[in-house]
DNA sequence: ATTAATATACGAATATTTTCGTAGTACTAA
DNA sequence: TTAGTACTACGAAAATATTCGTATATTAAT
């Protein structure tokens, strides 16, 4: 049972993979805009990583015109997983529980939000 | 407002805490036994990296034998907490909520757990 | 006292990640 | 055609993190 099924993204990676998740298509620049809102960053810097991450095959590229366009390959969903299973073991000594605590303790959640996480719990429970 | 009101720890530094947060007191020794429980490393990787922790302030140590005591500094509750802010911003787009649902999704949690998780969530509300 | 076992200290090699400069190419406007 | 702008490719420096060998000290047993 082989947990890192592809390939772990680093940090910069994830920032990257986040914002060709929320957009979709992205041109390097639009990337690089969207980034260095919150930090400061070359171009060419950006450029680069998202090179590297096609090289890794997190992400293809549309080159047929002189600006290429980037698409995440890989699956939020499964790389979220990836994330949050390790971060469990790593820092949680293995209880989701007690990560979904301090995840809701720290992080304002509206109420409809709170109602969905029950519905969910809800279902789990009668799954089991 | 910092976010990161302290060192934030690599991943085997994190491996390490783990260890000094469950056991309390250790000695390299100690730690180094069940990390390889779990990964192969040599005794004087452990030794290092425990030493550049305590440069970090991330541990302390009593020295007074010549089997040094290792204890972890930083708290385990704010670190788990700027962990999961850190996972949440970025990957999952700032939502506790989406978080949480994929961590109870993937991981199974016992009756008991998920009980504990709707009194909580209910005396989030109740808060609101 | 010698040896063996077990510690620490620490430099340095590796590996990994991040950053950026420079060169070359296409496109556009004057 | 020339200058300016925007893009990619790519090497390589810089920053970080990880790993380990070797020297040396301490302790205990013979």
């Amino acid at each position: 049972m082989a947990t890192d099924q592809q390939y772990k993204p680093t940090e910069s990676e994830l920032e990257i993979l986040q914002i060709l998740w929320d957009k979709g298509n992205c041109t390097v620049r639009e990337v690089h805009e969207i980034l260095t809102l919150e930090k400061e960053a070359g171009y060419t810097t950006t450029l680069k990583l998202m090179q590297i991450m096609h090289e890794k095959s997190l992400v293809k590229r549309d080159t047929s015109a002189k600006t290429h366009i980037y698409i995440a390959v890989v699956n939020q969903q499964k790389t979220q997983e990836q994330l949050v299973t390790k971060l469990i073991d790593n820092a949680f000594n293995g209880s989701a529980a007690r990560l979904v605590m301090q995840a809701l303790g720290n992080h304002r959640s509206s109420k409809d939000e709170i109602e969905a996480i029950k519905e969910y719990l809800d279902k789990l429970e009668k799954q089991q």
